[in-house]
DNA sequence: CCTTGGGCCCTTTTT
DNA sequence: GGGCCCAAGG
């Protein structure tokens, strides 16, 4: 470790930054712990970097690389976050800097860190360090399982489904509001079910207790509530000399309570955010946690606010602000840069989602002919399946690209199946696991699942009783092939990770049994097991693929290598704090962006207004903004499947046209005068369905 | 007691 | 197009 004192041999990285930077990365760099520090940094004002570079900083003025806990929102940046660090370590102190990255070891999500911290202090808190996590759809099964076990889904009245009761419990804790708060203002069409409601979260805490899982909410609540204990407060606080917050705008108020417990005086404390920017109000994140930040503290937190822009063109950033310009309530200002002028972006009027897809296939290519490699560019969206077309389109086109957000990997049916066998054996008391997994032998429906379960879960060593319980009567020899299998992975020896090929090959004939494209889901098993290989342990894999998993999903089987060449298709909100020399933004259009799911109230109409400007802002220099005239939607409601008009969204009226140039693809047919064709036409087709119905 | 098939509902964003 | 519930069939 480099001395405090050390001449900074290269103090020429801080020349390479603006002045406000510069006072953030130096801020309290010295031998005091520092006052804690909020920095409000607009998009592209170099967050990242002067985050990367204020840690570097640090370490290179003395700090303990060990003792610096870094919070990301997703371990992406983390890695990206702690790879900037080494290569700015890298210039100060040389090749010795490659031990500061490893040794910045406390870089990753809430969750993530959360996880890690409860483990090793479990048994402070009465919690078994072997707990397994739930991850959401997990949890919605388990609040299924106590769901019908107190009745609920028997109700005159149609209670609500687990997946609603889930958001209600989560929205209580990640927001630490009461439920019937939460109910009367998120949730008004369930306000009649509150006592129901309340018994059933009492209940479903109940049962993870048992179980010893945790969900994703408990690694924050647990963590919360350990540190509202003084003195467990203080040992963990200790552990750190810094703590960074990136993202801030997007942390809830459980979030800002581990941090006030972590640094109640806030020396040593930094978080980074830009309220514009907050995109996740439905996870319970709120931007009063950087609006309330400074003044949590005596004296208290000191300012910086980056707003020069060094991203966009001039005529991006003029509309982008524009846009943001209409929001109800604003606290940061607007972004300046010196960046040249800049055609502005384009507004792409199309006929429909095919000529939309057609549209950014062909001008992909364009740009790549011009010199933009895939990777380069990116197309956006609001929602995972609207890419649906343009993925058909690229792959027609042979384009390769790699789609981030939506569905994942985790969620098809053939690997959760195994992902249940291998927690399974790391806690055989967790009864989503083995429901799901009992269920998959032909013979075994959910009450003999059920029967065996309760009578294991009681016992204290479950696997052993689950060997010695009597088999289900229909089972047949799949029973002993069962325990057979859960006895080999529980025994361990074949080890890590070759027990995931053990998994698979118990499980082999029943995939083929159940479904009917057995072969593409093996090479996803396949590529699982590669995946299993890059972790050092069983316990390992199971907790990071939960709290972490490959977000990523393409059209061909796993991930391109990294030197290949790719599209970017991503959801706004897994496109956050990304940036592209062209980016292309579907459908923004009035019920896509805004979602007309989003549209109830004024704080979600809101949020829909600052996810636009992140799409925009995420372009260096070239958007395009695409607007279908008519797209087709699935079988809603009564009308079936049927074609919608769309407007432009509201979020550009036409006040702001001018910060645009408006284009129609294919090239319009002369139309003098004629107003571009939008709005509500005649749909004949429907009219005629609607005839008998 | 378990499986299977038909009808009915919903369909955002993520750790 | 998919998940969930219920009722009939094995």
């Amino acid at each position: 470790m480099l001395a405090i004192d050390s001449p900074a041999p290269a103090a020429n990285y801080l020349d390479l930054l603006n002045p406000a930077q510069r006072r953030a990365v130096t801020h309290g760099a010295g031998p005091a712990p520092a006052l804690p520090l909020l920095v409000i940094a607009g998009a592209g004002s170099g967050k990242t970097n002067t985050l990367a570079h204020r840690v570097a900083h640090l370490i290179v003025s003395g700090a303990d690389p060990r003792r610096i806990l870094l919070m990301t929102f997703s371990r992406r940046a983390a890695a990206e976050m702690t790879r900037r660090v080494g290569r700015i370590a890298r210039k100060v102190m040389g090749e010795g800097a490659a031990a500061v990255t490893d040794a910045l070891s406390w870089a990753g999500t809430f969750h993530g860190l959360g996880a890690r911290l409860l483990r090793d202090h479990a048994d402070q808190i009465g919690l078994d360090p072997a707990f397994t996590i739930h991850d959401r759809e997990d949890a919605a099964d388990l609040m299924n399982l106590v769901r019908h076990e107190l009745g609920f889904s028997k109700t005159q009245a149609r209670f609500p489904a687990k997946g609603t009761c889930l958001s209600i419990y989560s929205r209580c804790v990640n927001a630490q509001t009461p439920i019937e708060t939460v109910l009367t203002r998120s949730f008004p069409w369930c306000a009649a079910w509150g006592a129901e409601l309340r018994e059933l979260f009492a209940a479903y805490v109940e049962a993870k207790q048992q179980q010893n899982v945790l969900d994703y909410d408990d690694l924050l609540l647990y963590w919360a509530q350990t540190m509202a204990d003084p003195a467990l407060a203080a040992e963990i606080g200790e552990r750190f000399d810094h703590v960074m917050v990136d993202e801030y705008q997007d942390t809830n108020r459980l979030q800002s309570a581990i941090l006030l417990g972590l640094k109640p005086d806030g020396r040593g404390l930094t978080v980074v955010g830009d309220d514009a920017q907050s995109i996740y109000a439905f996870r319970a994140a709120t931007i009063r946690n950087i609006l309330d930040f400074p003044a949590a503290f005596t004296p208290p937190a000191e300012i910086v606010t980056l707003d020069q822009n060094y991203r966009s063109t001039q005529g991006i950033l003029a509309a982008a602000n524009a846009v943001i310009e209409l929001a109800a309530e604003r606290f940061t200002k607007n972004l300046w840069t010196d960046r040249a002028t800049g055609a502005p972006p384009q507004l792409v009027h199309v006929r429909d989602e095919a000529d939309q897809a057609s549209f950014i296939a062909t001008r992909v290519l364009e740009n790549r002919e011009a010199g933009a490699a895939l990777k380069q560019q990116a197309v956006l969206f609001r929602a995972s399946h609207h890419s649906g077309p343009l993925e058909i389109e690229l792959t027609r086109r042979n384009i390769p690209f790699v789609k981030f957000g939506g569905l994942k990997f985790l969620d098809a049916a053939h690997v959760k199946d195994i992902l249940a066998l291998l927690r399974f054996v790391e806690n055989p008391r967790d009864k989503v696991a083995g429901f799901r997994l009992m269920q998959l032998l032909p013979g075994v429906g959910p009450t003999s699942a059920r029967r065996v379960l309760d009578l294991v879960a009681a016992a204290p060593d479950p696997l052993r009783a689950l060997a010695d319980a009597p088999a289900p009567p229909r089972a047949g020899e799949d029973w002993p092939a069962f325990l057979a299998v859960l006895g080999a992975l529980a025994g361990g020896r074949a080890g890590w990770p070759a027990e995931i090929e053990q998994a698979r090959l118990w499980y082999q004939p029943h995939l083929e049994r159940i479904h009917e494209d057995a072969a593409t889901r093996q090479a996803d098993l396949i590529q699982l097991e590669q995946i299993a290989g890059g972790y050092p342990s069983r316990e390992r894999f199971l907790t990071e693929l939960t709290l972490d998993p490959p977000d990523a999903t393409s059209d061909q089987a796993g991930v391109p290598l990294l030197d290949e060449d790719y599209l970017i298709l991503s959801t706004i909100h897994s496109a956050k704090g990304q940036e592209w020399k062209s980016v292309f933004v579907m459908n923004v259009v009035d019920g896509c962006i805004p979602s007309d799911l989003g549209t109830g109230t004024t704080e979600e109409i809101e949020e829909e207004r600052r996810l636009l400007y992140v799409a925009m802002t995420r372009a260096k220099d070239d958007l395009h903004l695409m607007v279908p005239q008519r797209f087709f939607t699935h079988g809603q409601s009564a009308t079936g499947d049927r074609h919608v008009y769309a407007a432009r969204t509201r979020f550009i009226p036409d006040a702001l046209l001018g910060r645009f140039e408006r284009t129609s693809w294919p090239a319009a047919p002369a139309e003098a005068g004629r107003t571009p064709r939008e709005g509500p036409r005649l749909d004949l087709r429907a009219q005629m369905r609607g005839m008998w119905r």
